[in-house]
DNA sequence: TACACCTGTAAGAATAGCATGACAGGTGGG
DNA sequence: CCCACCTGTCATGCTATTCTTACAGGTGTA
């Protein structure tokens, strides 16, 4: 899913599940959606160290989730400015069925049971 | 989200995001999207072991995506058939923003910044 | 110079998650 | 009885994630 909601593959798909799967960055991306904010002023509303802030924008930046920008304040101090990407991902059974497609079997998506009756109830 | 789309809470959410966060259950639900199956076969199916696989559906159905009943077959024998659940989740700003909200603060929510101007660029 | 802000990174400990192998119990059929 | 299936659970490592504390820089103002 790029800036909308195409289809993602695989990969883009438990990048993003996998950034939202916590609590601390859901309230993140929470905290953003009210505005944009700078890492330490954020930190501070959400009562968490910056450093690890820091590392969970990094995770949401790369899920594509949010995004940052260094920015020159007027009195010549840099913030990083972070806000949410207006994102739109739909999770049902056959977007995973097809994200999982595309995702590179590890080991064996095993042999397709040949002909199946196995899943036949009765 | 229930078994339709409703809006899940912060718990919900959360579950469910940590459920599918993961490559071998995001397999799983793709694998049962194909069909119903038993634990045995779909573990021979996906190239997993059955503890395994049966530690992954537990989470899977905690979460609510997949459902399970234990069935006696024709000749007597105990098989736990699973299937995926109908489930669809819109995963927006907007709603994670909802799902927060009904999240219990492990500590302070933080005093909303009194006016703002801090997110104010320039 | 000292202070109060800001960004960015790294080392380390505590914790949660993943995965394996082994067990106990049940069934039916040769 | 023995074998081949099935479910359910546990003790055990191993790896990844999470979080803290501590650095090294940068700016502007008193």
């Amino acid at each position: 899913m790029g800036i909308a909601g195409s289809e993602p593959s695989g990969e883009e798909l438990l990048r993003v599940l996998a950034a939202l799967a916590n609590p601390q960055r859901l309230r993140v991306v929470a905290a953003l959606t009210r505005g944009q904010n700078y890492v330490s002023q954020l930190a501070r509303d959400l009562g968490m160290s910056r450093p690890l802030l820091y590392l969970h924008l990094q995770r949401l930046e790369a899920a594509g989730l949010v995004v940052g920008r260094l920015e020159l304040s007027t009195e010549g101090k840099a913030m990083k400015y972070f806000e949410v990407a207006p994102f739109h991902l739909e999770v049902t059974p056959a977007v995973l069925a097809r994200a999982v497609a595309t995702l590179a079997e590890t080991q064996a998506t095993a042999r397709e049971r040949p002909q199946d009756e196995s899943w036949e109830v009765r």
